[in-house]
DNA sequence: CTTGCTTTTGCAATCGATTGCGGTAGCGTT
DNA sequence: AACGCTACCGCAATCGATTGCAAAAGCAAG
């Protein structure tokens, strides 16, 4: 009844007049305890407002009943974790996490000296672990993976990689990205986005493939640095606006980064899709609201979310899953003209 | 150097020739231990790949380095944090949590069965909780405040309120976008949003007060209830058209169900904000964004969330903080009309 | 070589749960 | 009544760190 003092399991077992393994065994359904005692010592317990001690707990389960979620920054020096991508996946994740009655536990890593990812690992705060985005990690990614199984990584999947990755066809997507400009008599198809990024540099690979498939020569003045925040994109864009250099199309490797470049070449009095097509990846849900609306590469983050956390928990289970890749849609909206469906 | 099995405090101490107790106090500082022997120590440990394990020293310390951040869905079925204000608090949280060298466990609230909160207390999983939006949790908050100090709750701020609280003024907020509505001529202005909340029920007292002192009377029949998420307000808004009350303005809630308003009005071929002017709440990123673009009551999320976790650690040092009330800006952009600066 | 003081060090208890294993109670047979 | 068998129960060790307290070591002065 009364509830002051955080009660322990001791003082359950003195209320119900047992033992504390009883009491222990009671509380985790155990049937070496008959059934009604186990039901008697569950309510004594509720009624007290009795709560394990998590902590106690996982030192002594070794497990914590907790998934952490990394997100290395070490790419982007801005802290926040505010890009609607990121959240979005976050938030997906932490939805498939909870159901399976884990907690979750955000890890934002601003320091990746070293053994970051060793210091996070050894810590033992988590049974398993989700990375978001390689980053620039792919290294520290190969060597953790080697010891610890328990993980799994949202992101590209790259040559010599011995982790496991869930990650949309990057390349498949930009080509089709591309393609469909191609299709639209676009010639000069600039490219936006950070190629230190190993799924960027997946999606560069797909814009190559489609121009050359193309007869097309790619011109290094288009290929332009574009970080993933609003301001920085706009910029960029701004940039390559001012820079005279000639362009018909852009492909922007985020969201984010098209609708930037459209903002700023309405800024700059070019009409889209008139003068200049955009295409965005990933379709985060602004894409389909802003004006015109965004052709985009999706990805599906809902299953890819949940092929994350499947992999995952088999793995934390001991099996050992592969890499698994999704599958990306073109749709099209009215950003870069015409009207077919992708 | 090798570092395959997980190794212990006891490792490092033979290692370093010295007794466990020595090793603990070196890595953590302890200036009982010689500084230089301190750095011998700490090298020791690196160089071995060692991690304090955080379950045993959560247990012995009573501390776990870690601050809940609590999601209360009770009113909403819909389990997905998807808000766009809710995940925009959540990394600003997280940012000021970080920064502090605390982890963020996040915690999605589903079951509100008797208890709860006090179950997420009780399990010592965290050293302060901050709780995002009251829900219908009133009543449980107000009850855990009494024994439990480190908890700080984003809100409308209550009458009989015990917890302590961080919060826009909700009826300032709505009283400034309500009377902004009427300086441009309207008067028939509908209310969208869910009563039952505690700090939409605020913004109903701004929306009331405001038309009140217009002398303006008000009509059951433009409150309309809708939900936060965007499918639900849409639902709600074409309800509204469909009914034929008239209107020549909508006070929203929140962003999310005014850009929902907004597509249902464009959908019905009413010109927004020639027929129909537009408010929003929460001044989201997509606000500026969107078409037309949003005027929009602001709520400082920087701060709020800045003077949460201050708030919260003083809690958490023995201090008793009070609650905080920010002041919310009008920003005024094309939805509404007219073009004053509010 | 003592003595007295300061600086370092380590023993052992502790945090609050879980669980292997040995012991007891209860019941049915002979 | 004695025995054997199951079904329950609880003792005590354990998880891996932290820390009060006492002991040891170092050093200077007498």
């Amino acid at each position: 009844m009364a509830e002051d003092g955080p009660l322990k399991m001791a003082d359950v077992a003195r209320l119900a007049k047992v033992s504390m393994s009883t009491v222990s065994r009671a509380l985790a359904d155990n049937p070496l305890i008959p059934e009604d005692r186990r039901r008697e010592i569950q309510r004594i317990a509720a009624e007290a407002g009795y709560v394990i001690n998590q902590s106690a707990r996982s030192l002594r389960m070794r497990k914590t009943q907790t998934i952490g979620v990394v997100f290395p920054l070490g790419h982007d020096v801005g802290q926040l974790i505010s890009d609607p991508f990121f959240i979005e996946m976050f938030g997906r994740l932490a939805d498939e996490i909870t159901t399976r009655g884990y907690q979750v536990l955000l890890c934002r890593v601003t320091d990746t000296s070293e053994g970051w990812l060793n210091r996070i690992i050894q810590s033992h705060r988590q049974d398993g672990l989700v990375i978001v985005g390689q980053s620039d990690q792919h290294e520290a990614l190969n060597q953790a993976a080697g010891s610890y199984h328990p993980l799994v990584v949202w992101g590209g999947h790259l040559n010599g990689q011995t982790y496991c990755s869930v990650g949309t066809d990057n390349i498949g997507g930009a080509r089709r990205a591309v393609d469909h400009l191609l299709g639209l008599g676009r010639k000069r198809i600039a490219f936006l986005g950070m190629l230190e990024l190993p799924e960027i540099s997946l999606r560069y690979e797909g814009y190559v493939r489609a121009l050359r498939a193309a007869g097309i020569e790619q011109d290094p003045a288009l290929v332009i640095p574009a970080h993933f925040s609003f301001e920085t994109a706009y910029e960029a864009a701004r940039e390559l606006i001012e820079s005279g250099t000639e362009f018909d199309a852009i492909f922007a490797t985020s969201d984010i980064i098209a609708l930037a470049a459209i903002q700023a070449l309405a800024a700059a009095g070019m009409d889209v899709p008139g003068q200049v097509s955009v295409v965005g990846f990933d379709d985060i849900a602004i894409a389909a609201q802003s004006t015109p609306p965004l052709t985009s590469v999706q990805q599906d983050l809902a299953k890819g979310a949940k092929t994350i956390v499947d992999l995952l928990f088999k793995r934390m289970a001991g099996e050992d899953a592969p890499s698994a890749t999704l599958l990306p849609k073109l749709v099209v909206r009215k950003s870069c003209g015409g009207t077919s469906a992708g």
